[in-house]
DNA sequence: ATAGGGTTAG
């Protein structure tokens, strides 16, 4: 240590040849400074920070390597305080220069200070610095473009500093690259960074690729990210949960689990983040059993919040609030998620006054809903009838908890009048609300109208939707219907001639159901199960069974011009029907039957779903993409009001 | 001194 003192003896050259580095001359530090640094390795931390502003006003200036140590200590005690006093001592008496300069190791002291004020998510206080310095190596640029990338609503920003950065003469590394690629909103961006990112050598960087696989699939490229994800010769777990949990969110549950079954087989074993993916696949599939097995691994993750939330909806949303309310009342810690998640799945499942009873439980232990909240308790006052509730919960939300009504908390309120059969209100509703209505609020008038047999008033929701999206084959189908019956056959003629030029399909019905952890779908009109013919068997059975009980096609719900043999045919295999008859034909014990479909179930149906339920003494579980219906004896948990 | 993957609604 002593030698780094001393002035190196110029004449000696085996001295000069034996070091590399040049040697610098300084002079022993005062004695406030070493006793700083002391502080800095050894503690109390605390001292070291009172010391700062002394040594300011001394005009002494702490070296770079122990205010780096301390700021990084900041981050991890969460001191914001703290850092910004190190801060203060940076600027003290214009030595920012000093401390962002790249000779002496000073620069590293500003990154700390930038990459500090981003991590407690002072992202204007980081950018000002960043300002404020005099020098920016591809460190300062990339920690800025990461916390931009990061932050909501900034993205675009993010993206205007990497080519400012790049404008700079700083190129672009790895790091980089690996935060800006979330930031891509469109295809086309997304596109010319992965070009980059081929042109500098980046793109075989497994943070690169993970970030890219992941960008992909956020754009809903699937292809794209699967492309990348092929590509790779040597994968970590990262890329694994990547694409497994772009497959997951992309609603492609049955690829999701078979990537992971894959990623075992590659030697992996899974991790919070993959467990939490997989319990979202088995989520979209409905998967219960397999659900069930995942839980038994998450059970030495106790701590980990986002994989029990992931948990408490795939219960949820599996239709087993037993298995959810157990688990909810378990979990070690509860936020903001796991009471949205509770309260959505106790009203999607018929238990609207539940999930009433445990927003109020929330609010008692002073968690603070979010607007994801609000939609949940919206949903249950209209899916319960409760007016009332609905409007003052409406009404009150801004006062209450600082949440603004936004689009879907106006469009549960047009679902909750128009529900209750108050269409005239609904109307006015929209008409009055301080946002221009888009399709979807359109589409849930159209729903009411549909429910309380409201013809005029369907027509003119479905003519509003055509305006704004004029493939919408629902309103188109609905339209023609409309016109059909009220025998105004020019416009229905019209209409349907409008159908034919534009091509338009419907989208099949889909109803999947999971028998031993692998799924069965069916769909409508689709015989080619390899089951077929005995699903065919079973439901001339049940049909048999249920007509007894009074069953008889509602062909109404057959939205074309068909003689009523033809609709019948159609009814009777529509997928959820043929997903009633695989499970009757496969029941085991007293196991409810769950199915979930693309579509929302249609009158006929559910009417063959509670006779079903009586006639075979079974509970039968569907999930269609807004609820859940619980049928059993012969009665449904919706009401028969969905 | 800088980087990638996971949870709620519609």
């Amino acid at each position: 240590m002593k030698s780094l003192f001393k002035r190196p003896p110029r004449n000696r050259l085996a001295a000069t040849r034996r070091s590399s580095r040049p040697v610098h001359t300084q002079p022993p530090p005062h004695p406030s400074l070493a006793i700083f640094s002391r502080l800095c390795v050894e503690g109390p931390f605390p001292a070291a920070l009172a010391l700062l502003p002394d040594l300011a006003a001394a005009g002494l200036r702490a070296d770079p390597v122990s205010l780096t140590r301390l700021v990084k200590l900041c981050v991890r005690h969460g001191t914001a305080g703290d850092g910004r006093l190190i801060h203060r001592h940076v600027e003290a008496h214009g030595q920012l220069s000093h401390y962002s300069g790249g000779a002496g190791g000073g620069i590293f002291v500003s990154n700390s200070l930038v990459s500090m004020y981003a991590k407690f998510g002072l992202l204007d206080d980081a950018l000002r610095l960043f300002d404020r310095m005099p020098e920016r190596n591809v460190v300062t640029w990339t920690t800025v473009v990461a916390a931009l990338a990061n932050a909501d609503g900034r993205k675009e920003e993010a993206l205007r500093f990497l080519v400012a950065m790049w404008r700079d003469g700083v190129a672009p590394n790895a790091y980089t690259f690996s935060s800006v690629l979330g930031a891509c909103g469109t295809p086309g961006v997304l596109a010319a960074l992965h070009a980059s990112t081929v042109k500098v050598g980046l793109d075989s960087d497994v943070f690169v690729r993970s970030s890219l696989i992941d960008a992909y699939m956020k754009l809903g490229d699937l292809d794209g990210g699967r492309r990348v994800f092929d590509e790779m010769v040597t994968r970590d777990l990262v890329v694994w949960n990547s694409i497994i949990a772009g497959f997951a969110q992309s609603g492609d549950g049955v690829g999701a689990i078979e990537l992971f079954m894959r990623m075992k087989d590659a030697g992996f074993s899974a991790n919070q983040g993959t467990l939490t993916s997989v319990l979202r696949a088995c989520t979209g599939m409905v998967m219960l059993e397999a659900g069930r097995q995942v839980h038994a691994h998450v059970l030495k993750y106790e701590r980990d919040l986002i994989l029990h939330n992931a948990l408490l909806d795939m219960y949820c949303k599996c239709g087993s609030l037993e298995d959810a309310e157990a688990l909810f009342h378990r979990m070690p810690q509860r936020d903001v998620i796991s009471w949205s998640t509770m309260i959505s799945g106790l009203a999607q499942n018929g238990k609207s006054a539940e999930a009433l009873r445990v927003f109020d439980l929330m609010k008692s232990e002073g968690v603070a809903p979010n607007r994801i909240t609000m939609v949940g308790v919206l949903f249950a006052c209209s899916h319960a009838g409760l007016v009332e509730d609905g409007w003052y919960y409406f009404r009150s939300m801004k006062k209450l908890f600082g949440i603004q009504p936004e689009r879907e908390h106006h469009n549960c309120m047009v679902d909750l009048l128009g529900r209750a059969g108050k269409l005239d209100e609904a109307v006015e509703f929209i008409r009055d609300m301080n946002l221009e209505p888009d399709a979807v609020i359109w589409r849930t008038l159209l729903g009411a109208c549909r429910m309380h047999k409201s013809g005029n008033l369907a027509a003119y929701a479905a003519r509003e939707i055509l305006k704004l999206e004029p493939d919408d084959q629902g309103a188109r189908v609905l339209l023609s219907n409309t016109y059909a019956d009220l025998r105004q056959w020019t416009d229905a003629e019209k209409s349907w001639k409008a159908m034919r030029d534009r091509g338009m399909k419907k989208e099949p019905g889909r109803s999947w159901i999971e028998l031993e952890k692998h799924v069965h779908v069916f769909i409508a009109g689709d015989l080619s199960h390899p089951c077929s013919d005995t699903i065919v068997q079973e439901l001339n059975r049940l049909i048999g069974r249920i007509s007894a009980l009074g069953y008889v096609p509602q062909t109404e719900f057959v939205l074309q011009d068909l003689a009523i043999e033809q609709k019948e045919d159609l009814l009777k295999y529509h997928s959820e029907k043929m997903a009633i008859a695989f499970g009757t034909m496969h029941a085991v014990g007293g196991k409810p039957i769950r199915i979930m479909k693309n579509l929302r179930i249609c009158g006929d149906c559910h009417a063959f779903a509670k006779l079903v339920s009586k006639s075979e003494g079974r509970m039968i579980i569907i999930r269609d993409p807004v609820r859940f219906h619980h049928f059993q004896d012969g009665a449904c948990s919706c009401g028969d009001y969905w």
